[in-house]
Parts: structure tokens; C-alpha cells; sequence
RNA sequence: GCGGAUGUGGCGGAAUUGGUAGACGCGCUGGUCUUAGGAACCAGUGCCAAUGGCGUGGGGGUUCAAGUCCCUUCAUCCGCACCA
């Protein structure tokens, strides 16, 4: 009797969908709320991958036990479908990327029912939807009132293939993290949002949520707090200075010469004093034809020109000291220049070594004819500072240096600001106008949405320029402030845009007035637990925190952080340990499994395949193994007899069985679940019956992992169903440990064999047993000392 | 280089958090049933010169007892990478 997957899922699936309150959650219900989230997904023409289950079925699983234990429930699903795929297609194929878009999204929409997750559709979003970028439009507009919004040229990094500006969050390895291609610089007027004046909240406030620790750890690196000074050094004849920033101040002493990048603007405003000009001015231009990843491609050898014709004056000891210009600065750190101390710092070592100059210990400790001495030390050659240690040092000089007006504490970041323009079609139009009077002004409120114009050509401008840019009815418009004729942004927004608050839209994803109602948003915030992936720690995640912290500060959202509790997965791998993909061959599409095994087999595997959040291979083996204990489970009905519990023993496992899944879904253990499930249904088939009251708790167990077999076996069995509508089952402590302890006996921590005890028996009578069982074997042997761990293990100590 | 993680049978992985290492699944071996089986069921399966010994990447240590704690070392993977 082999259980026909394909009847039975559809039928639950078309119950499901048909029901509506199945899934649905209820606004302010007075159950307790409980929001889980999964990271919605950019719906492409492949199709769904067998890594978007993974994510969605263990939050599936957590969400309907949630259900079964009483809370209101909201489990909401979406389509980040803004995007360069569906704009790419669109300019090959000459279709609209709305188009595809819609058909991309009616499939992948498809195939997330046909895996029967439980997600609320009735509050689907899609970022492409004008009533919902009405809102990513008008939170744009509120950052541009607040001064966080603002434009400026730059340069940027210019992907070649997309033809498209990118933040530093999509340079990955110098190439464009989507296409791949080569990533230029280039001089662009650009949109950015301050994101930086958040840096510090966006570290300080990581301690009251609860986040994986690596998650944490690694958007404090790459937010890179450092504390320093900032030093002006005075330069010889000149009323210029340089100003610097460092970490180490306390080593001032042993400043040998400076450092600026090629693009500080010292060059020019002292070029007539530069005696070898063209000289800098062609290291300059070199410089700039490198990529930022080429500059630091080449860092095994530094480059550098002495600037020659001034000096700068180091301001502890007022030595003159030699200005050189080298990209191993980055003008986009800190001041865009450095003081060096090349005894101490091991890049300024390297560079001094090199070209010859000055090294200078201030620090005890170490050999600076080998290297440089990067560790603490008792100051040297420091005036002052001889004999402190760095951090009294450091406190010391920074105070010294305030005093005399030539420098302040500071701290820096590494986190710059965020790149919001995309010279594309298919995104969100930024809502602004400019004015030749006026300057940049947003549109009225009132006329948001901002509309895509319709375009028949989707190929971006010979100089990178929006698509939108040739569309001269759309841009014209009249200045909001003044009247006169005035012209539209033609950039529209990245892909992050729209995902930065898609969470806060599922809370009441129909309002027109608002992004949501304040009801909607005190009651469900926060997200209770939100997982996604590793990739978006330091894009995604932190973009969508910085806007939730400014949606807090100007009074929208009730809550601090958006997030609750971030967890993560582990990616799913081909079965050769290879991330899948056509020209390695080695994809497996989820229609195929859903289509082989079925929809439960699918989820058993996703969640049996390893631990959650470590990557797995995919393995068809596997698959064929779960899909093989459903079959089993499906076949228990023939060991069906009537009564609560069989003997003592299947009352303990069921009783540990409950706590065992409980806690298991909490921590995100479902692999060590579904072994709890396979031993239950093995043990099942040795004692070839199963009671009633056994079969329905483990179904309402099961249920979460593999909805549909259950709900058909609970239906089949004639139990009181559906599942959803029955509570999760609970356990009595006490009646997971059974009377009866096998104890281990040992010979110096070595297994030597095992005895029987009843629980909490008495030390004596236990010795007894032990002596009993064990004493042929402890012949020409001397005991030395025996230890009894109640319960747990008897150890004796021979020689 | 910095940061994070991971090393356990032929394979994927368990291990009550210091107390019987290898649960569960795959694979393999044997059996039952069968015209047949890439089906089902039952039994076995860490390794070895097997009444014993050895075993959680390697080496050392703490302990009655170590996969688990400490020191050290190697390997692999993932982030970031001249951040002053």
C-alpha cells in the first residue's frame, strides 16, 4: 500500500488555498502575535532553486507550531522583483520588463504552493507594484528632508557589463557582484544616503537583539569603528596644513615623513611650491586609471613620489619631515593622509624601506632592522612620553595635543555612504526635480506614486545614462516650488530600496494612506525572528536597519530595530561539493523532486540533509531515504489499534519525543528531529502496533515538517481534524525518564561491560551488582578506587 | 594579514554539554517474500594480527573519566582586505 503523494498534496494544497483562514493572521487578535519572516525572494526566469526552501520550510516548521500552540500568526511572502535580470532580458528580447516580471512572479508563486508552504498570501507584495513604491518613494523623500539624502558627484564604482553604478557593498573582488564584470571608477553625480550618521546606533544597538554572534561580529567590522586623533601638521612656508588622522598618536615621535593619496587636494593648492610637479602629477594620473581593485592588487610592492619643494613640520618636535604621495592611502578614509611612523606600522616599514627613509623607534621591544614593532612597548625617543606604556601614552599626547590646538580626539568608520543611484530603467524613479532657481526639490506627496514611464527602448545611455534619460515628456515637468519648467531625476534606485521595509508593508500591505497603519505597526512589530542569508549581512541587513532607525526617528515605526532575531543558513551545494550551476550540470530544479517524491519528501530532505545553518551537498540518495520513511509513516495505519499508550517504554518516547521536536524546531535542530521521527516509526514496526492516541501525537509532531501525508493520515484514521485546528502536544519531565537505568561500568574511564539498576537505587546495592558482574574480570588487578555517578556510570580505578 | 567557522566510519551526520562515541539516513552484506525488482520486511555493518586492542585532523596536558576543557600544530571553507 504505497500512498499516492501527488492526489493528496494537491488536496490539501487546494483546501488550504481555498480556506484563506487557514494561513491568514488576524490583526490585533488578542492571542499573542508572533511574526516570522524569510527573505522574499527576486523572482528570476530560472525559476525557484532548491536553496529557497531550505530557509522557508524551517521557518514554515516554526510558524506552524507556532499556530498549534495559540499565537496569531503572521508568515508572509513577497517578490523583491525590481531588478537588472528582468531589464537585461527586457533589452535582448524586446519585452517589457513588467512583463516578465509578472510571469516570473506567477510561477515562482506556483511553485512555493506546490511545496505547501503556509504563507499568508493575501498579504503578498510585490516592490514593483506602484501602490507599494508609492511608499519606498515617499521614505526617500522623508530622508531628504531630514538632510540624509543628498547629491553629489564622486567617483563611483562603474560596473562595464551593467553599465551601472555600485555601491562598495556589490564590488565584490573588483568585479561587479551580479555580472561579474570589470568595475571602473567614474566621476558621476550620484544620489547617497547617510548611512554613516547612523554607523555608531547601527553597532550600539546590535546589543539589545538578538543576532547570530557572526552576524553581529561582522557588521561591526564592516562598519570598522576605530578611536584616534586627528593632527594638523604645519607645512614650511605655507599657511596650509595637513591634517591626518591616527590611531596612534602616542608615536608622534617616530613620524619620519607623511603620506597623501594621489587625490588630496594639498597637490593642487600648493602646486606652485612642488618642484618636480609633473612628476606627482603623473603618478597622479596613473593612480587614477587603476581600479581600486588593481591599486590593492599591486599592494606586495608600494609606489610612491616624494613630493618635492615642502615640507611638512611634525608638530611634537618641530622637525621637518619629507611629503610623499602614494595610494596606499585612501583619500576616502579618514583625512586622505597619514603621518608615518615606520618603526611601528608594518605598511609605512615596507614603504620606508623601499625608498630609503627614516625609521625612527619609539617603542621598546622588538627589532626594527627586521620588521616593524606593531605591539605595546615602554616609549623611547618621546620626550614626554618616555617610559609610559601605549594606552597611558595614548591618553597622554591626545590631551597634549588639544591643549596646544593641533589636533582632537575623533573616531572614524570604514562604512561610507550609500550609493542610491542606478542609471536603469527597471527601478523605482527617484521622485525629484530639478530646478535651474530652485535646486533639487522633491514632488509633492500627493503626487506620489511616481510612475515608470512606458519606454520601447530599455538600453541604458552611451555614457551610462538611465533609459529614462530619452524620455523627454517624462522628464519635463514644472518645478514643485516655483512653477517654471524644471526636469526629473532620471536615476532610479537600487534593489535594496524596495527590500529595505518590505517587512513593515506585510504588517497591512493594502493601505493607501500610510506604508502601514499605526495599529498594524504596534501591533506586529517587530519581526520576531527573521532568517536569511549570510550574503546580505552587510547589504541588505544593515541597509534595512539603518531606514528602520530612521523610520523610529521620525515617529513611523514604533520600534528601535526591525529584527528581533536574525538567524541564517547554510547554502545547499551539488551533489560534488560544488555550488550548482548549468555549466557545472549539476542543478537540481525542485519541480523535479515535487514531481518524483512529492512536496513532504522535499521538505523532510531540506531539513534532514544536515544542520541548518552549515552548508550540504545535495544528495539523491537521501532524498529516496525520506522519501522511503514517509512511506513507512503512511504505512503505520496497519499497526492501528485503539487505547492511549502501549507499555511504560512508548509512553517515555513519545513523551521524549515531544520534548525532543519542541525544542529542536526552537533551536533550529529539525535534522536531529526528523532522526527522532525515523526512530519512532522504526521502533513502530518492531512492536507492529502503534495506539491511537501514540499515532495522533506523533502526526500533530510531524505535521510542521510534512503537512500534507499528516492531514491525509489524520482524515484516513478518522481522528478529529484538520491538524491545524488541534494543539501542539505536551510532555510530563517526569515521564521521559523510565525506572529502569542501564549502567555502564568502567575500568579506568574503558567500558568493560553493563548492568541494570532501577533509577536512584542505593550506592550499596548498585556496588553490589557492579562487583557481581564484574569481579572475574578484575582478577590480578588491584583496585584503587571506585566512582559512582548516580545513575550515570559506575568508574573503577585498577592497577 | 585580519575576522568567522569546520575537521567524528565507505558517505551525510548524532552525542543528554565532562559520563556507554558512531543515534538517524545512505551505502554495503546476508535472509524472507517474489515471474521479476532500483519494491517491501527482518538481521548485520567503526577499524584491527578479535575472549583482546585501537579509535573523534596531529602532538601535548588537566581529570577517576575528554569528541567535549586547556596549550600547541596542521588542513579546509566562508567573509573582509593597504581602513592609518
Amino acid at each position: 500500500m504505497s500512498y499516492n503523494f501527488k492526489a493528496v498534496e494537491k488536496k490539501w494544497q487546494d483546501t488550504w488555498d481555498k480556506e484563506g483562514t487557514f494561513n491568514a493572521s488576524y490583526d490585533y487578535s488578542n492571542e499573542k502575535k508572533w511574526y516570522g519572516l524569510v527573505e522574499f525572494p527576486y523572482p528570476s526566469g530560472q525559476g525557484l532553486h532548491v536553496g529557497h526552501p531550505r530557509p522557508y520550510t524551517a521557518l514554515d516548521i516554526v510558524a506552524r507550531k507556532k499556530r498549534l500552540e495559540g499565537y496569531n500568526v503572521l508568515f508572509p511572502m513577497g517578490f523583491d522583483a525590481f531588478g537588472l535580470p528582468a531589464e537585461n532580458y527586457a533589452i535582448k528580447n524586446h519585452v517589457h520588463p513588467k512583463i516578465i516580471t509578472k510571469q516570473n512572479v506567477d510561477h515562482f508563486r506556483e511553485q512555493l504552493k506546490s511545496l505547501g508552504f503556509s504563507f499568508d498570501w493575501s498579504r503578498e507584495v510585490n516592490t514593483t507594484d506602484p501602490d507599494y513604491y508609492k511608499w519606498t518613494q515617499w521614505i526617500f523623500i522623508q530622508l531628504y528632508k531630514k538632510g540624509l539624502a543628498y547629491k553629489t558627484t564622486m567617483p563611483i564604482n562603474f560596473c562595464t557589463g551593467c553599465k551601472v553604478g555600485l555601491a562598495n557593498e556589490e564590488v565584490v573582488n573588483g568585479v561587479c557582484e551580479r555580472c561579474g564584470s570589470e568595475v571602473v571608477q567614474k566621476e558621476k553625480s550620484q544620489w547617497m544616503l547617510r548611512i554613516t550618521k547612523y554607523a555608531q546606533r547601527l553597532i550600539d544597538d546590535l546589543k539589545d537583539i538578538d543576532f547570530l554572534e557572526k552576524i553581529k561580529t561582522q557588521q561591526i567590522n564592516w562598519i570598522g569603528r576605530s578611536e584616534g586623533a586627528e593632527v594638523k601638521f604645519k607645512i614650511t612656508d605655507s599657511d596650509k596644513e595637513l591634517l591626518v588622522y591616527t590611531t596612534r598618536p602616542d608615536t608622534l615621535f617616530g613620524a619620519t615623513y607623511m603620506v597623501v593619496a594621489p587625490e588630496h587636494s594639498i597637490i593642487k593648492e600648493l602646486k606652485s611650491k612642488i618642484t618636480n610637479i609633473e612628476e606627482v602629477e603623473e603618478y597622479k594620473r596613473k593612480a587614477s586609471l587603476k581600479s581600486d581593485f588593481e591599486r590593492s592588487e599591486l599592494n606586495k610592492e608600494k609606489t610612491g613620489v616624494e613630493i618635492k619643494g615642502i615640507k611638512a613640520i611634525n608638530p611634537v618636535n618641530g622637525k621637518e619631515i619629507p611629503i610623499w604621495i602614494s595610494d596606499y592611502v585612501l583619500v576616502s578614509y579618514g583625512t586622505g593622509a597619514i603621518m608615518s611612523v615606520p618603526a611601528h606600522d608594518t605598511r609605512d616599514y615596507e614603504f620606508a624601506k623601499k625608498f630609503g627613509l627614516d625609521i625612527i623607534p619609539v617603542l621598546e621591544g622588538g627589532d626594527i632592522s627586521k620588521e616593524a614593532f606593531t605591539e605595546d612597548g615602554t616609549h623611547i625617543n618621546s620626550d614626554f612620553l618616555n617610559g609610559l606604556n601605549k594606552e597611558d601614552a595614548i591618553e597622554k599626547i591626545t590631551n597634549w595635543l588639544e591643549e596646544k590646538k593641533i589636533g582632537e580626539r575623533k573616531v572614524n568608520y570604514k562604512l561610507r555612504d550609500w550609493v542610491f543611484s542606478r542609471q536603469r530603467y527597471w527601478g523605482e524613479p527617484i521622485p525629484m526635480v530639478y530646478c535651474e532657481e530652485c535646486g533639487w526639490t522633491p514632488i509633492p506627496e500627493e503626487e506620489l506614486p511616481l510612475k515608470l514611464p512606458e519606454v520601447e527602448n530599455f538600453e541604458p545611455g552611451e555614457n551610462g545614462e538611465s533609459p529614462l534619460a530619452k524620455q523627454t515628456d517624462w522628464i519635463n515637468t514644472t518645478c514643485p516650488h516655483c512653477g517654471k519648467p524644471a526636469k526629473r531625476e532620471t536615476d532610479t534606485m537600487p534593489q535594496w530600496a524596495g527590500s529595505s521595509w518590505y517587512y513593515l508593508r506585510y504588517m497591512d500591505p493594502h493601505n493607501d494612506k500610510a506604508l502601514a497603519s499605526k495599529e498594524a505597526l504596534e501591533y506586529w512589530s517587530p519581526v520576531d525572528w527573521y532568517n536569511g542569508g549570510m550574503e546580505h549581512t552587510t547589504l541588505h541587513l544593515l541597509y534595512s536597519r539603518f531606514w528602520h532607525k530612521f523610520l523610529y526617528d521620525i515617529g513611523v515605526v514604533p520600534t528601535k530595530e526591525p529584527y528581533q532575531k536574525r538567524t541564517s543558513h547554510g547554502m545547499i551545494l551539488g551533489s560534488n561539493g560544488e555550488k550548482m550551476s548549468k555549466s557545472k550540470g549539476n542543478v537540481i530544479n525542485p519541480d523535479d523532486i515535487v514531481e518524483e517524491f512529492g512536496a513532504d519528501t522535499f521538505r523532510v530532505y531540506e531539513m534532514f540533509m544536515g544542520p541548518f545553518d552549515q552548508v550540504a551537498n545535495w544528495s539523491m540518495e537521501s532524498v529516496r531515504g525520506c522519501f522511503k520513511f514517509l512511506d513507512r509513516v503512511w504505512n503505520l495505519q496497519q499497526f492501528l489499534v485503539d487505547g492511549d499508550t502501549y507499555t511504560q517504554e512508548t509512553e517515555k518516547m513519545m513523551h521524549s519525543a515531544i520534548k525532543k521536536v519542541s525544542s529542536d524546531i526552537e533551536e533550529m535542530k529539525y535534522n536531529t528531529s526528523v532522526s527522532t521521527f525515523m526512530t519512532m516509526v522504526n521502533e513502530f514496526y518492531k512492536l507492529k502496533r502503534i495506539n491511537k492516541a501514540e499515532f495522533k501525537t506523533f502526526l500533530i509532531l510531524l505535521n510542521p515538517f510534512a503537512p500534507h501525508i499528516t492531514e491525509e493520515l489524520f482524515e484516513v484514521c478518522g481522528f478529529d481534524g484538520p491538524i491545524s485546528s488541534n494543539k501542539w502536544p505536551e510532555y510530563d519531565e517526569a515521564k521521559t525518564i523510565s525506572d529502569e537505568v542501564t549502567l555502564p561500568i568502567q575500568f579506568n574511564g574503558k567500558l568493560k561491560g553493563t548492568i541494570s539498576i532501577i533509577k536512584d537505587e542505593s550506592e550499596d546495592s548498585v556496588k553490589e551488582k557492579v562487583h557481581k558482574a564484574i569481579d572475574s574480570k578484575l582478577e590480578g588487578k588491584t583496585v584503587v578506587k571506585e566512582i559512582y555517578v548516580k545513575n550515570r556510570i559506575y568508574n573503577i580505578v585498577v592497577k
